[in-house]
DNA sequence: GTGCTAGGCACCATGGCATG
DNA sequence: CATGCCATGGTGCCTAGCAC
């Protein structure tokens, strides 16, 4: 026999009350089932969770370990009740997504609100991680759906093509490159200081794959593992950055970020919707994974 | 003495399961 | 499908032991 969230809620409510008698009104049994009830859990784990001081159950290592966990599971268990609470219409089933960071920041945001201005939106829960972590996430059913900048081989996933996202040269205004009038050369963005995100991003393995057969090598001016800090660090004259022109368009817009005119042809990347056949999306997951595959870019 | 835990006992309600 | 058996988990009552 395996221990019951039930045991588990009286174990809470003797750890919240103090006492198996404080306790037994608050889980609606007597007194004596409460002390039952964790003496059979302690048989279970067959372990003692209380010290028996005289008259009083002090909580020991045992129960200070578990009691955590138990409220963990105890508010899991109450969530998916709500979730299947149907009388109450103000909760609603929850969405969730596990997105790369580029696509998490700056265009999910955007699809989110456009999709609440004509849908009932759900709760959304965007989880946002590097591509190895997002394809981890779906696989373990962990999320209705993935969306990656990164390539996927694992053979559990089912990938599909999502849009091109264009990428853009950019430095600050008074950089040295900026001030030469004219587009830049192989030899000159061969030369010059770059500000990369960490190897295994998604963002690096597109930056890479879309300069490297240009310009055989890039030198690294900076590992930043995140795009919101390669603006910053372009924006005070560190070096080049090669990034999404959603991510710059706000700094584009304010001057404060240049695009550079360079003789390289226009550069774009894949970004993927990843799903995994075997789970069963609800209305809302599927409503919604239509429209981030039908929206306009 | 009081208040608490813990255990024993009889009894009841419920649900799973085998059987006819 | 209806029925009976059994396990489980509950109640209420009682008692013993212990600390303050």
């Amino acid at each position: 026999m395996r221990i019951s969230l039930r045991q588990l809620e009286v174990f809470v409510a003797v750890c919240n009350a103090g006492s198996t008698t404080a306790a037994a009104p608050v889980v609606s049994l007597s007194q004596s089932a409460t002390s039952a009830a964790i003496n059979e859990l302690e048989s279970l784990l067959n372990t003692r969770l209380f010290d028996r001081v005289g008259k009083r159950l002090v909580l020991n290592g045992f129960g200070e370990t578990l009691l955590p966990q138990a409220r963990q599971l105890l508010s899991t268990a109450s969530q998916i009740e709500q979730q299947f609470n149907t009388a109450n219409p103000a909760i609603k089933l929850g969405l969730r997504i596990s997105s790369s960071t580029t696509i998490g920041t700056y265009y999910l945001p955007r699809l989110l609100s456009r999709f609440s201005t004509t849908n009932s939106l759900p709760t959304p829960s965007v989880h946002i991680a590097n591509t190895a972590e997002v394809i981890a996430k779906v696989s373990g059913f962990d999320a209705d759906f993935g969306l990656i900048e990164g390539h996927c081989t694992n053979p559990d996933l089912f990938v599909e093509p999502w849009f091109k996202d264009e990428l853009v040269v950019v430095c600050a205004p008074t950089y040295p490159l900026n001030q030469l009038g004219r587009k830049l050369t192989f030899k000159e963005l061969r030369a010059a200081r770059w500000l990369l995100r960490e190897g295994g991003s998604g963002t690096r393995e597109s930056v890479e794959s879309a300069l490297i057969p240009h310009l055989n090598t890039l030198v690294c001016a900076g590992e930043f593992s995140n795009s919101e800090a390669i603006k910053q660090a372009a924006l005070v004259g560190l070096g080049l950055a090669c990034l999404s022109r959603a991510v710059v368009a706000d700094f584009l817009a304010l001057g404060k970020l240049v695009e550079l005119q360079t003789t390289l042809p226009p550069l774009f990347r894949n970004f993927y919707i990843l799903t995994r056949p075997e789970r069963t999306m609800l209305p809302h997951a599927r409503h919604f994974l239509d429209f981030c595959r039908n929206m306009d870019h």
